[in-house]
DNA sequence: ATTGAAATGTATCCATAGCTACATAATGGT
DNA sequence: ACCATTATGTAGCTATGGATACATTTCAAT
């Protein structure tokens, strides 16, 4: 059986090597990402202008339209979103829970950086690159944080 | 000028909208998250078995080893390590640069989590998601709340 | 020295996510 | 009612990041 030991193949040949695991989820949260982006800008285009068009979203989140229109095939397909050519663009419930979610989440982050100490403008920032990695018990211990400061 | 008003367009028709940038520097992030994990494994795995190797990389990782290999490949193209077919993997200056700076600020996130009273479990898990979004800034507030606890 | 298992490399496919260029639909002003 | 502008849609390109299947190279055990 060849090739087992390295060169210097100390600890015990190979460690189970926990990692994997972590980056797998690490990258399938990625998926996710994208579609809570795009509920999350849609559910707030959707407040302050009664509706949500692709140009809007292609300016909100700094993409053209063609990517916009793409990505809500992908969306509607998910069924997070539905959508009819030429007009404007509608949460599903699941959706639209899911923009809630993650309003209510970012929010949280924003407001815990701040309490750290951090300025708005970083803190907003960095959320919106944070905000989709943050588990249940992480978020809870930034809550508790908040309310106790 | 016609289709600038929407239904209800009221808030002076259409803001600044400022997110965008934020967006895009959350996307443009990503593209150094995979080379700062490939050049953190590097380093663990030539400091824990004198050499990285393909598979090793593989298994840590938790992709394939084509995916892998190709990875590499962009990474020595981008300057962060250098390989020869069928050799170890070795971190250019600037990769070991790049993956010491990596382990330093994910060890802060990590410390930081638990401080704030987040499990060695979680804490680990959400280090990795997390850490390639900290700015320098929420970076500092994260090591002067260890400190201070 | 041979050789078979493990490691590495290559070909090719899929999905996501960005883009430019071009085509079509809607709509507000006239 | 017309039509120019805007919005939306479509075609086709690039890059990243995942996969399987197959080919080649290394290396340890014999």
């Amino acid at each position: 059986m060849p090739r087992t030991d390295r060169k210097k193949a100390e600890a015990s040949a190979r460690p189970p090597v926990q990692p994997a695991e972590t980056f797998r989820r690490s990258r399938h949260d990625r998926a996710l990402e994208t579609a809570q982006d795009y509920v999350e800008a849609i559910a707030d285009l959707t407040a302050a202008q009664g509706e949500a068009r692709v140009v809007d979203l292609a300016r909100r989140l700094g993409v053209t339209h063609v990517t916009v229109n793409r990505t809500l095939a992908r969306l509607q397909r998910d069924g997070y979103v539905s959508t009819k050519p030429y007009r404007a663009i509608f949460l599903t419930p699941g959706g639209s829970r899911m923009a809630d979610e993650c309003r209510q989440r970012h929010q949280t982050v924003v407001a815990f950086l701040q309490t750290l100490g951090v300025s708005a403008k970083a803190a907003e920032l960095d959320a919106e690159g944070i905000e989709h990695h943050v588990s249940p018990e992480t978020l809870a211990a930034f809550e508790r944080f908040i309310k106790k400061h």
